[in-house]
DNA sequence: CCAAACGTTCAAGAAGTTCTGAACCAAGAG
DNA sequence: CTCTTGGTTCAGAACTTCTTGAACGTTTGG
């Protein structure tokens, strides 16, 4: 059995979590990393040999999470090329974003138009999840920013 | 190129928008057509036959759908055996469900613990993400109960 | 201008997941 | 009791996705 840095083995677990939404092993490792390395900031090799990928990996896996919001890079004094970092408002970005839920209402939309429109006879099933989705879309981005509010107001900035 | 019905073209474009969450194509297919079939709900063998999958597909998919909580069983009268059908308030069930977002709460409060504590210096990621998802927790409850409380409010049953 | 470091892309292979089909079980009709 | 129908399970085939590693640009330092 190889000896595992708590690091290493906390972006297993991240892996783990984030494999369950779908999401390739590479990418939740490297964010699992991101979100417990010191300094928060690393390269590309420091990815790679710290959780044993290869170059090709860390390449796409991190095109995946700048992509995604959750990370962005920063530049390295003494260093060739950049490292990156997880985005201290990451989640705030990404769960702001109601664009998620627009495929869904508008899938449910589609399918009331196949079934022959809202009055047709059976559709609850379809409306009530229109309806939610349409919700959902317009709610969300104001919790999120209630959250910010209260968030911001109570304790600020880092240590 | 086959003639498909409105039906099932949906049923695949169900499976498109699913997939992308992870999900197997089956389960999207299934889903699909239990949104617009008529009469709304469906024997295996008519779910088979419209969606050409196996029977061991249908059984294995719409467990699936059953335990995730979408649809449900129905005793058909002159038919041996059951159907199935959407769940008309399926969505408000699964949605007022918070516990997906404890999973990822307590992978922050992991990391906290991986990375020396709350008060650990270079913690803002984990914590906002600790404090973001333990507020998602607490809110998404309440948000669905407002969706049903506006919405029964508004116009209630089907045709 | 050359050399070295760094990063990206992509084809091929590895790994994992999904689907099928046949065997099996259960329940009701005759 | 036996036959038929409906449903489930599971091993293997088919398929898809992920990862690797090598080739190729690009940039910086000497």
């Amino acid at each position: 059995m190889t000896e595992l840095s708590a690091q290493r083995r906390y972006a297993e677990d991240a892996a783990v979590v984030l494999s369950g939404l779908g999401l390739p092993p590479a990418y939740g490792k490297l964010l699992g990393w991101l979100l417990v390395c010191d300094p928060p900031w690393q390269t590309s090799s420091q990815l790679a040999e710290g959780l044993g990928l290869s170059k090709g990996s860390v390449s796409t896996g991190m095109r995946l999470l700048e992509t995604s919001g959750l990370a962005r890079r920063v530049p390295v004094p003494g260093h060739r090329g950049h490292a990156y970092e997880v985005r201290p408002d990451a989640i705030i970005r990404i769960a702001a974003d109601a664009t998620k839920f627009r495929a869904f209402r508008e899938l449910m939309e589609h399918g009331l138009a196949v079934v022959g429109g809202e009055d047709a006879p059976g559709t609850e099933r379809l409306r009530v999840m229109r309806d939610f989705y349409a919700f959902i879309e317009r709610e969300v981005p104001k919790l999120v920013e209630r959250f910010e509010a209260e968030y911001t107001g109570k304790g600020d900035g880092d240590g």
